[in-house]
DNA sequence: GTATGCAGTACCCTTTTGTATACTAGCTGC
DNA sequence: GCAGCTAGTATACAAAAGGGTACTGCATAC
C-alpha cells in the first residue's frame, strides 16, 4: 500500500470519488454505521445509552464505529470533563442529511416486516 | 454453527425480525450488494458484464454476493445451458422494490462528489 | 469493603473480504 | 495436437473487519 500520494481509504471502493452510490457506501460501510446514524437522528444520545439501544453490539465496535463516523463528519462527540464521564454523540449537519437514507431502508424494511413476518 | 433449528443467518442483526432498517441491513449486508443491485436496476446483466461494471470486485466476490442476493429473493440467475456459458442476472420484484434505497443513496453521494470532490 | 455506572482500552479469536491461481467445456486459429 | 478465448467454479491463503470479554479510574450507593 501507500504507493501513491493519495491511497484507497480503509473500506472505501474503487471510483468512490465520482461514483455517487459507492461514495455514500463509503461512509455508511460498517455493520453498525447505518443503525447508530438511525437511533442519533431523533435526539443526541450518550455512549452507554446507544450500546443499550444497539443490542448486539460490543463496546469495541460501537466505540470504533462512532470514531469513523466522527473522522468522516457524521457524528459530533462532545465530552464533559466531569466524573463519570458524559460524552454525548449527536449528528451534524452532514449526518442529518442522511435521513433520507436511513427513511429509505426503513420504509423498506417495515413493508417487508410486515409481509413476511419471521417470528 | 448449525446448533439449532433456525439460527440467525449470517449477517443479520439482532431483532432483525421486527427492527425494519435491521431488516434491510441484513439484506443489503455485504460490501457489494449494494451496488450490485444499482448496477442491476436498469437493465439485467451476464457475470462478466456486471464484473467489469464494478471494477474492484473479484469473481469470488461477486459470485458469493450474487448467490446470497439470490437466497434473499432480491436477485434472479436465469442459466442458459449453451456453450460458452451464458448466466443472466436480473432483479426481482423485491430486487426493485429497493430502488428508493439505493435512488437515496445516489442522490446524497451526487451531493458529496458535488460538493466535496477528492481529486 | 463491595457493587454499580460511565466511557472507554487491550487482548485474542472468528468471520468476511481480497488476491491469486487452477480448473471446467467447447470453440477458433495454427 | 496445443494455445487461447468465454464465462464462469473451486481452492488456497493473506488481510481486514467484526466480536467477546476482561480491565481501567473515578465516583456514588449500600
Amino acid at each position: 500500500m501507500s504507493d501513491d500520494s493519495k491511497d484507497t481509504p480503509s473500506g472505501a471502493f474503487i471510483g468512490y470519488e465520482t461514483c455517487p452510490v459507492r461514495r455514500t457506501l463509503t461512509v455508511l460501510n460498517g455493520k453498525w454505521k447505518p443503525l447508530i446514524i438511525y437511533e442519533l437522528l431523533p435526539a443526541p444520545c450518550r455512549f452507554n445509552e446507544l450500546k443499550r439501544r444497539l443490542p448486539g453490539v460490543s463496546q469495541r465496535l460501537l466505540t470504533a464505529q462512532l470514531r469513523s463516523l466522527e473522522e468522516d463528519g457524521i457524528v459530533d462527540r462532545k465530552v464533559m470533563e466531569v466524573v463519570p464521564p458524559h460524552v454525548e454523540y449527536s449528528l451534524s449537519e452532514k449526518g442529518r442529511s442522511l435521513q433520507p437514507v436511513l427513511q429509505a431502508m426503513e420504509t423498506w424494511g417495515e413493508n417487508e416486516v410486515k409481509n413476511f413476518p419471521i417470528s
